[in-house]
DNA sequence: CGGTAATCGAGACGGTACGTCTAGTCTTAAA
DNA sequence: TTTAAGACTAGACGTACCGTCTCGATTACCG
């Protein structure tokens, strides 16, 4: 473990990364990731494009930071049941893809995570690997409580809810409906329970 | 009813249209979605890049035309038993985005088909289109045979199927095990049932 | 000197010739030089590209052969002075110089032959060759009338005559004024005589 | 009265310049005028072609910038004669014409100027206006001496010196002779003398 | 308080792909 | 063999973007 390295000089300005971050959010909805530049994003944010690569080593990098390594944890509640905390992850997920600026930059960014291997690890350490502690957590409490005889594939489970979600909205290309995070806790329970 | 449109001048060249289709399928591999480019194609196929952009209009086409367009469609099996018939759609799904093509170019061509409404106009009539109509007759079987008591939502199916094996292979970067088709089979038949 | 070749098939049309003729006649003050295009012309022509290089080898050769080669051989009249020949000629070449078709087309047309070894024999041999020998004549003409002591340098009154007048035009871009001709006639009379 | 606009951010750097006039004028000799493509020009200066489109708004602006308007001034000795300053006049002239590189480019830049009035612009108002210059001094000299009775035409000069050397070796494309100058100043000072 | 060092906005840099355009050749069916 | 139509290869065009570098000015800490 190397010592904190002593910073000298001008320290970085924290206005900076809040108007990248903000710059990239305005950005991509009205331009789509692939129209998305780094000259657009430094003009919009009224900075220079080196003190965006000061902080980011490329656009993969920079837009993921910014929707995915930003996004803050949102934890899920402990309903009680299995079929309630599917259903409340279900939500979760479609929140998340349904918010404009994730649901404009994601496809893109999942393209980007092909070629770049090392942003690809970061996304399945910190994204992928919360959502499936998550869903860890709510199939030991539901085999605690007996709903579920034997423990269940988390790995299964999380392919079918974020798939599931993630196809509706992206592949079908459907508007979601309001009994779809119930319909998708059902598929889910099911490969949960193994049947 | 249009008139058949008396052709005039030379005719295509029908080996030019392989050509393309031949050098983006070695292409794509080796350099991925992104890296493709129009002068790579041109000259691994030995043809001039006019001779490209008068049969596609764009990168994000041209790959839809030779991945998706120009695939033949693969017949399902009446196995006589919704799982049957189940775990075989979800076979032929994992093994399309198993090919060494598919798989490097699907996640790029889902992110242009975002910005591009014409290609995604014609990703729902085939490729979706065709799909939803091998399920949509599956389902209307298994009802037939008495195996569901309620006819089942045919997107809802397709969404499970489609989507946990999109995610088991491009989101969680798993890589296929043996028993995948049969569970997301069985995810996708309680799907169908409702429950 | 090989045998007049008999031949067979369906003969050229004369329309096809006539046509290219009046479309680069149309087209050149219209677009330029630069901007004559071979599709343009045969569009404006409304005959195939295939027409025009059957008869033609390049488009320098195109333009040389309608604007300079196609030219019919303008007579000099002999005025029985030296003064008047002279001024005739001048009066001949400003003429042709101040055609806009020729205008607009001679430099260009001049750039051409310097990559063109074939055309700018051609260019040689007809136009230069042609004025050379009306110069030669009426420069032995004023020798034989006693206007001329010893024999003048045809070269040398060639490049004044043509130089000045080109010069004028297109490198100083003055517009012609009535007394140039003479003008122009009286250097070149001096450059006779060798003073 | 402009105010002296505060340069901000990177200045250009003056070896980019440096480094397209020498790729200019390696490339001339060797390819032509119209084989000068911009592609070869950035690669054999070694800069990327945004470097030469951010100083040349076009192929022969450029040229013109690296040929004409970089040429320094060459000033006319004072040789106390007419005919002396003519010969003076038409030996510069023919040495610029001469040059290898003056000499590859001039009818294609000739050419190009008939199209943009711009640099045609910039031509008179560098190349020809010195010259002018240069030709209404001598000829001053030469009337305040008592050499010429009436004020000449600095034009008629003009054209008959410029005209008649380029003639001399772009339209009837012969070499250069020894004598050439001073018959080129012989008839020069005719066209002065108005005789 | 003056020096050191990293920051800032601005924008030029090399490299590379884009989609368009042109030249000159070739291929069709019809005449 | 010609015709009009138009597809073909090859390659230059001028634009746009990426990621890097360079400028003068600024802003903290350290001695």
């Amino acid at each position: 473990m190397q010592p904190p390295k002593q910073p000298t000089g001008r320290p970085r300005e924290t206005r900076v990364d809040a108007a990248i971050r903000d710059a990239v959010r305005e950005l991509v909805p009205r331009v789509g990731y692939a129209g998305l530049t780094m000259d657009a994003i430094a003009a919009t944010a009224g900075i220079g494009k080196a003190a965006i690569y000061r902080r980011h080593t490329s656009r993969g990098e920079l837009v993921f930071s910014v929707l995915v390594h930003g996004r803050k944890a949102q934890p899920l509640p402990d309903t009680g049941t299995l079929t309630g905390d599917l259903t409340a992850l279900a939500n979760l997920i479609l929140g998340i893809f349904s918010d404009p600026v994730t649901a404009a930059a994601t496809p893109g960014l999942l393209a980007d995570l092909q070629q770049q291997p090392d942003i690809a690890a970061r996304f399945q350490e910190t994204f992928i690997a919360e959502e499936r502690a998550q869903i860890t957590a709510l199939l030991e409490r539901a085999h605690q409580r007996g709903e579920l005889p034997v423990p269940a594939d988390p790995a299964l489970v999380h392919a079918a809810v974020l798939g599931t979600a993630y196809a509706w909205l992206f592949l079908l290309a459907q508007p979601p409906t309001p009994a779809l995070a119930s319909r998708i806790a059902a598929l889910a329970e099911a490969a949960a329970r193994g049947d």
